[in-house]
DNA sequence: ATTATTTTTTAGATAAGACTAAAAATGGAA
DNA sequence: TTCCATTTTTAGTCTTATCTAAAAAATAAT
């Protein structure tokens, strides 16, 4: 597998989430920023890999094998993830651009034990669960913030939207996983909340709260 | 720098020994196992790029701006050849490769924080000594075992041929960086030795003591 | 059912990096 | 100096991964 390869197999693997649906040549283009060309060139060819089964103008979908490639892609990225967050004390909104290189590292001895090393983790920095390595993956129970009712305590288990600009705000508010949520109000016309996070007074918009993970407590 | 203008910059800095002396093409093609013809098209596009000074049929020198670039490849490799063997507790005959394509990862912010994680290692697990950020080199005196002479006292400080095999050889051996070795008897005829090795008598070849690089106590 | 619009594919071009085969330069021997 | 063997470069081809522009298919709108 070439990164290449690797980067579309993943981007499949993402854009449906680990399901196993169909993915359009124009949605895989966009998400890896390059033109729908490309993208037919190389479904053509993942497709002879046996990669990917892809019918002209019906979109491609992940065979078994491709997928197991694309989690353990998404294993490496997120342990890798984690490793520099907690062990090279990255902040979390530093650590996506390292990774996307540090996952095309090819050695599977490496990455058991940097499994090893850190101890196992089911989740990365940013909440998102880290795939076995058969490629399977413990679901957590989560909904939005913005699903929340006033008066309701949860506590934060993920970042959907994990844009470095949004990820800096977060921090810099000392919101972070585990962060204990209080819904105090919410306001009915634009569903922005106020919002007590771990002892401290927040006014969150309604694009806030639909980005953050929570469980109930 | 692309992966492959970074091989090659490597390549002529550790034909040199980061000594400013021009390389051959083939000596050049022979290191990277390519072809000549391809060394040649390389250190015309690092000519232009002004990463070496080459000149037709002369071969070529690392620029300053070469030989920086390619003491941080150097830097990087064995900082994770220390990482890998250290924290993840790879056998030193297991990490070249995997150092092979960490050495290419690009973020100077990740360098320094492991260099930090690793506490500041002056030397590989091979006992290569780690170029600081600058590309300066902490010389340490060393010397071959073969030229030692009998009832000296040394320790071992370094391997020179670091192939896996020979690497392998001796940690099954339970010879490793800091070995106390004792030159028990040489023979004059083969130049073989009998030495003690940390309280272990070992019959040594000539081409072993060679290959290993020892400080006088 | 025809058009029109959007999506997707093909065709052809480009750049990096490597290769083979052939030409040119170099350095040593006669 | 002249010839020869070796080294090095050039010329042309190949693969991977991209792009643009044009053709074809699918979808949506009359
Ligand atoms: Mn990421
Ligand atoms: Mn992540
Ligand atoms: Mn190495
Ligand atoms: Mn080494």
């Amino acid at each position: 597998m070439t990164r290449a390869e690797e980067n579309y197999l993943k981007a499949i693997y993402q854009l449906t989430a680990g399901m196993n649906q169909r993915v359009s040549t124009t949605a895989l283009a966009e998400r890896l920023e390059t033109k729908p060309s490309s993208a037919t060139d190389m479904l053509q060819k993942l497709h002879d890999k046996a990669m990917v089964k892809y019918t002209k103008y019906k979109g491609a979908q992940l065979s078994p094998e491709g997928r197991h490639i694309a989690s353990q892609i998404v294993r490496k990225h997120r342990l890798w993830e984690v490793f520099l967050v907690e062990k090279l004390a990255f902040g979390w909104d530093q650590v996506h651009d390292i990774a996307e290189q540090l996952e095309h590292i090819k050695s599977p001895d490496l990455v058991e034990r940097l499994d090893a090393f850190l101890d196992c983790p089911k989740v990365d920095p940013h909440g998102d669960p880290i795939p076995d390595k058969n490629g399977n993956i413990e679901q957590i129970n989560k909904i939005l913030l913005c699903d929340q009712t006033p008066n309701s305590r949860s506590m934060l288990m993920g970042i959907k939207d994990t844009d470095d600009a949004f990820l800096k705000y977060l921090s810099q508010k000392n919101i972070k996983l585990g962060s204990v949520i209080t819904v105090l109000d919410k306001e009915p016309f634009d569903e922005s909340m106020t919002v007590d996070i771990d002892q401290n007074t927040h006014f969150i918009s309604k694009i806030i709260s639909t980005n953050i993970y929570v469980q109930p407590l």
